[in-house]
DNA sequence: GGGGTGTCTGCATACCTATGCAACTGCTCG
DNA sequence: CGAGCAGTTGCATAGGTATGCAGACACCCC
């Protein structure tokens, strides 16, 4: 019923030349005559012959497949840029291979095993947070690692982000200018670089404009977890004018505490500002105010860098940073001359 | 500085026994005796040994791998999916490897070649109809295939889908129940055998009460598309005062469109029913009515029946089909006697 | 004590492809 | 005309593991 498997033997057998000939057709930058490639072509079109990238990758050490460990998917920031990513990768004979960690990345070792079992090129993790471990694990098997969308100081893994202190800085600054006097946020979670430095920047800015944080909370990336941290701020004695939230995901969660749970409106009552810019934040029914992560030249540096890694093992790890807009809509009050 | 890849060979002279030994003791249900497994166990880990899984998947003919193909992650219900998706097969020892191909399916032939390059233990496909040109193929090299979401009448391939004629049918009977005279829809992708189904079960249901589809467009999956299709019918003499939209993705955009654009009300003006309960149908800005697809137990679904597969390739492939239930909220009117 | 049974182990080979090496061809150039 | 060279090709082997086969061993029971 099922065929047999079709080797390249097979194919040289019935082209009437050698396995290596074969071989040396469907490797790029071998030599072969016109005549041998016509030939080995047609052989294997017959038969429906193609490399088995198995045996290709045991001996090139060479396998093609790239690791992604993800976290989570439920935050839409991500499903776009491992979208736009598989085709980036696609495009140069790259494929992901994906491993789930729990939310909190509890099994973690496993996943790292798995990991090297499959004798993947190259590692790109996204939503998590990988321990020290993992790091020295992968360092071990010269294994290259793109961190993405998040960035562990002094690991000395290369990294991929949005210019977080820059873009924690253009909150803050957009947010004094509408004149708010009482300026909240709502973190990410504290283990994140990622969210710790959006913190620190938009700290900053409003520290250099004589205002200090008028209250901070941990959302955990979590929808539900920034619901209520929004609602013990709003409960407050002096609940805040604006509340900067770490990402869209979370700040959308807000937005519908805000209106639906406690009737206030936004932005005359509260002034909410984002970060990521997923497409959902366009959507008229949120017309959310965030800094735009831009996904596209994010993933672009990932594959780049991935790829300048993959070739020289050993140069060192970049960690770069790419500067995003604030894409002024309608979620937070807009001062005098800004453009919307 | 990096370490040589360490082999079972290594292993077996650090051991002082032979390769197969070493091979055995990590391979299930071979015969080893309690001494052997001990020392091997040991040296395996002073070395920091792991099997090599292509080498393995060369063996053995069994890679582990999963491939899923997949056109677009924008519709929410696949990356929550997916991720349950990657969790039950990582359980099992499985690991998906995915291939994307463009929005209309262009470069389907490529995915698939390089599908079978992996020799990948079966295929899962998503939010894609593949070719017959494709499913030939993958029988002809005897993996087995299960469509997510998606079914092809006919084809013989295995298929999970939620019971979408019934689900059309509960659609249209809560409209119906809700005294609406004017009921619309706006369809998936007339290729697609899932949104065919939901609009049968929802005609069908229709006329035995009586009653015509009043209006019927095609969304073709996409927001910007079905938003289009609900301006046009809103636009018409006698627009309807209902609308079964045959995902939630689309109907989240056409209950923008109704309130941003038009400043109609949902449920006053128009009903809305959607069709997958994707998280965000939940969010109090939307609060849809919709048809619940039950993604845990399809995922399950899905891997028991790849499971089977993979066990016994000639059996008859199943095509299932798993109800879920009518979840009411508020963008629907609702009928006495209905719980919300 | 011998034959039967069951458990372990090692040897040798197979899985499928890429590649170093050597051999061969046809050619140019001195 | 011979040396040298570039371009092709085949041979043989490597890459890391699983597994059939046969041998070794222990054990039991008659």
């Amino acid at each position: 019923m099922t065929r047999k498997k079709v080797t390249s033997l097979d194919v040289a057998r019935m082209a009437g030349v050698s396995q290596s000939a074969v071989s040396r057709v469907f490797t790029e930058g071998a030599s072969v005559s016109g005549e041998m490639d016509r030939r080995v072509r047609a052989a294997a079109e017959e038969l429906g012959y193609r490399p088995n990238a198995l045996a290709r990758g045991l001996i090139t050490g060479r396998t093609r497949i790239i690791g992604l460990v993800v976290a989570y998917l439920d935050n839409p920031f991500y499903p776009d840029a491992i979208e736009k990513l598989s085709h980036a990768l696609q495009e140069k004979g790259y494929h992901l291979l994906i491993f789930t960690t729990g939310k909190h990345g509890i099994d973690t070792e496993r996943v790292i095993s798995d990991l090297l079992d499959y004798q993947v090129d190259g590692i790109v993790t996204a939503s998590i947070d990988l321990s020290n471990e993992l790091t020295r694990q992968c360092a071990r098997a010269g294994i290259p690692v793109v961190l993405f969308n998040r960035g562990i100081p002094g690991s000395g893994l290369a990294a991929v982000t949005s210019d977080n202190l820059a873009g924690g800085r253009k909150a803050a600054e957009f947010l004094l200018a509408g004149g708010h006097a009482r300026i909240a946020h709502i973190a990410g979670f504290d283990g994140a670089q990622t969210s710790r430095d959006r913190l620190s920047g938009f700290r900053t800015a409003l520290e250099s404009a004589g205002q200090g944080l008028h209250a901070l909370a941990d959302g955990r990336y979590d929808r539900e977890a920034a619901a209520q941290a929004a609602r013990d701020m709003m409960d407050r004695a002096d609940p805040p004018d604006a509340i900067f939230v770490s990402n869209d995901h979370m700040a959308l969660a807000v937005m519908d505490v805000l209106r639906f749970d406690l009737g206030l409106c936004v932005p005359e009552d509260v002034s909410i500002v984002g970060y990521d810019d997923v497409p959902m934040a366009a959507w008229p029914a949120y017309d959310l105010t965030t800094v735009r992560q831009p996904t596209r030249r994010m993933v672009d540096a990932t594959v780049t860098e991935l790829m300048t890694l993959l070739d020289r093992p050993n140069r060192a790890a970049r960690v770069i940073q790419i500067d995003g807009p604030l894409v002024v809509r309608g979620s937070a009050r807009i001062p005098e001359g800004y453009e919307t």
